[in-house]
DNA sequence: CGCGGCTTTGATGTTCATCAAGTAAAGTGG
DNA sequence: CCACTTTACTTGATGAACATCAAAGCCGCG
């Protein structure tokens, strides 16, 4: 991790929360005044389960994971965070120690500021409270319908829902960089590394995605969600 | 579904919310004259999925499932809600329908509150707002808990979790009345109703736990803690 | 350059879902 | 209230889906 000297006002900033847009300029100053901003590589933990909450972070640019740790070097990943989410808003509000492990699975960025500040300016500005209130619903929402849609599919369905979760909802694109590892698709799922590895051949095998190590070309949209959606 | 006579002011109302602590008098007027008190049969849908949400829903007594819609008369069942729970909270302020359905498993009584009002509220009472963060974020942390820990968990393991939760944490003790259908016990871990009963039948034969008809009795708490665990 | 972690494939075995068939319980209508 | 229908529960037999075990190649990193 490395502090970043923080060179853009959260006034000005490209990447300024939806959220803060509730906010009158002394309370953006106030918050600009707390912010920090941090740098982490990939693979890199920036928030360990357990740990003592006092920070809301916000992730301007990169991708990470947030995650339970497990046992025998297994862990369950619960979901992927992208820029503009907010990390560990979900237990901010309801506990004094993290309920969840973060780490970043690409170089990230992101903007921290004390929860305690965070908190008071809630308490000043009901609407802001507000917004942060449907951010957390979402949040919380998002993370509930993925986990049970997956939930219900066999591993040939889970593959196919997450590749197409990478490339509609993430990259944004056909061809894309998996961020993760083979085991780390089998946590995401609750599949074994070696399953992940055979279905993904068999995908490709059949012509559906195209593989060159961690790079994933979608060959045949239409099958994988049909795929996804059946299965 | 039968609207009750409300006879209670909530501002005396023994199963107020811990959130309506926060409330001036003046307030808790204001909801007073905005509840409506709401008497539900076991087995009567609340909410359905997909209709449009316009109520805050707090359950006085009884049970209730929180679920989603599936299909071959299939359902999943995402958390089981007691008294003192907010219904479809997390919905309330991210969605303008409902995410998931809610039915009653025992006979409920339910007050329900217009939303607008609601929010309206936290507008004005940013403590009470911050409170109903807190409230939400940790609905959203428990269910997460639960459902990953279910998640790895093998079929015995998943069945000795939730004894367990109904044991412990819903009815506090050792004997009770399941209050839904071996069918349900399966929405609710991901398993089929043969397995359910299979495995219920298994414990029952190993002397863990006594079966009659609906009624469970843990008569080694130990072994089922130790399978739960492991399992 | 060698070590450890990641990836891949194959062979094997276990767990679990599916299918089938029967009993019990609970709701329905005359 | 009783015949009727439907839904819930139960057990066994079978097969499919999936995990586990094993072995080898690959890649990045110290």
């Amino acid at each position: 991790m490395k502090i970043l000297e923080s060179k853009v006002n959260c006034a000005d900033c490209k990447l300024k929360s939806m959220l803060f847009k509730q906010l009158k300029d002394n309370e953006l100053g106030f918050i600009n005044q707390h912010k920090r901003t941090l740098s982490y590589k990939k693979g890199e933990v920036i928030i360990q389960e357990g740990s003592v909450v006092n920070h809301i972070m916000y992730l301007k640019f990169g991708l990470v994971k947030m995650y339970k740790n497990g046992t025998n070097n297994r862990d369950q990943i619960i979901s992927i965070a992208q820029p503009r989410d907010y990390v560990s808003l979900l237990t901010v509000f309801s506990n004094t120690t993290h309920q969840y492990s973060i780490a970043a699975i690409e170089d990230s960025i992101i903007c921290s500021f004390p929860a305690e500040p965070f908190k008071k300016l809630i308490q000043n500005n009901a609407d802001f409270g507000l917004s942060i209130l449907e951010k957390v619903s979402h949040t919380s929402d998002d993370i509930i319908n993925d986990t049970f849609e997956i939930r219900k599919k066999h591993l040939r369905g889970k593959i196919a829902y997450i590749l197409l979760n990478f490339a509609n909802n993430i990259y944004h694109k056909e061809t894309f960089d998996l961020p993760i590892s083979r085991r780390e698709i089998a946590e995401l799922i609750e599949m074994t590394t070696e399953n992940v590895i055979r279905i993904l051949s068999e995908f490709r095998k059949d012509g559906i995605i195209g593989i060159d190590g961690k790079t994933i070309s979608i060959l045949d949209m239409k099958r994988l969600v049909k795929i996804s959606d059946l299965g």
